[in-house]
DNA sequence: CGTTCAACCTGGGCGC
DNA sequence: TGCGCCCAGGTTGAAC
């Protein structure tokens, strides 16, 4: 579910967790399978006890915590670990009350009296992955060659040199994580709506101006969401981190309205399936390249 | 190079 | 009510 909006609002709404120190972290009865968490849970707790919180950031559709070690107050880069965490679908970073207690893998309990007083991730279908990395692994794990330039920055020219010679599907090009980071399908489909290009055409029939197109379309449809505080479709979805619910579901033109009248034209929306991913256009609206 | 499929999971919604 | 099936915001690896 989170993408880039949902994950920067996570970020966002742990901003009082930087500056504090870690009292403890669990791994409540071992819910995390152990494959996804890296290293040993165990490891991972014994590491993050005592750790001073030195930032929180976002990279593509992951928090990254920013972490010295206990007793290292001076900024030696070899005593720095960063806690890398994957939503995937259904993850939230929390710092009130999960919605259920049985899908909480991860607490973190800080020190002091200070609000918080602590944070956890919460997911319910399990998917979401826990690293504990050392700089070279984030590079590895977040660095330019598994992540592309940032979707709320991303530029024409980023887009026609990675994608321009590509056959694949603009849709599916979108999606991928070295290409562009942060775009998930929501927004995919969002983008590809307001920039008038079915999602089905090839990238390397597009044209210089649509590339331009397209990448304004995602900074701003991205950094509209994430003045929106993202989306939240349902109930047990997606919320903020003090779990309210996002509200840039309001300003979705294709994502989930099959069936239902085009915003601009009339004409139904439509699902398709791209990629194995469900897709929904316009095909009055999208017909630029 | 690109596509397709299965897998990892839980739970809501729908048809019968 | 209950059951079975399909679907879901993501990612990965294998097979073709």
């Amino acid at each position: 579910m989170p993408e880039l909006p949902e994950v920067e609002t996570m970020c966002r709404g742990l901003a009082g967790i930087v500056g504090r120190r870690i009292e403890r972290a669990d791994f409540p009865r071992g819910r995390v399978r152990p494959l996804l968490v890296e290293p040993a849970r165990s490891v991972v707790a014994r590491r993050l006890a005592g750790a001073e919180i030195v930032a929180v950031g976002r990279r593509g559709k992951r928090v990254v915590i920013e972490l010295a070690a206990a007793g290292s107050m001076a900024a030696s880069v070899d005593r720095r670990h960063w806690l890398v965490i994957e939503p995937r679908m259904t993850g939230l970073m929390l710092v009130v009350e999960p919605p259920s207690a049985e899908h909480v893998r991860l607490v973190v309990d800080l020190a002091g009296s200070a609000s918080p007083r602590r944070f956890l991730f919460w997911d319910r279908r399990g998917l979401g992955t826990i690293r504990l990395l050392d700089d070279r692994g984030l590079e590895a794990a977040c660095g330019a060659a598994t992540l592309g330039p940032d979707g709320l920055g991303i530029t024409g020219d980023d887009l026609a040199s990675r994608l321009g010679r590509s056959r694949r599907a603009v849709k599916a090009a979108l999606l991928d994580q070295r290409a562009v980071a942060g775009i998930g399908n929501i927004y995919a489909c969002e983008i590809l709506f307001r920039s008038g290009i079915d999602p089905r055409v090839t990238c390397r029939r597009l044209g210089r101006a649509a590339w331009e197109r397209v990448a304004a379309e995602a900074r701003r449809v991205l950094a509209e969401a994430v003045r929106l505080e993202g989306s939240s479709i349902g109930d047990e979805t997606y919320r903020t981190a003090d779990s309210r619910p996002g509200r840039a579901q309001t300003m979705h033109r294709v994502y989930g309205r099959v069936g239902e009248p085009c915003r601009a034209c009339g004409t139904v929306i439509e699902r398709i399936v791209l990629a194995q991913r469900a897709t929904f256009l316009c095909r009055h609206c999208q017909r630029r390249r």
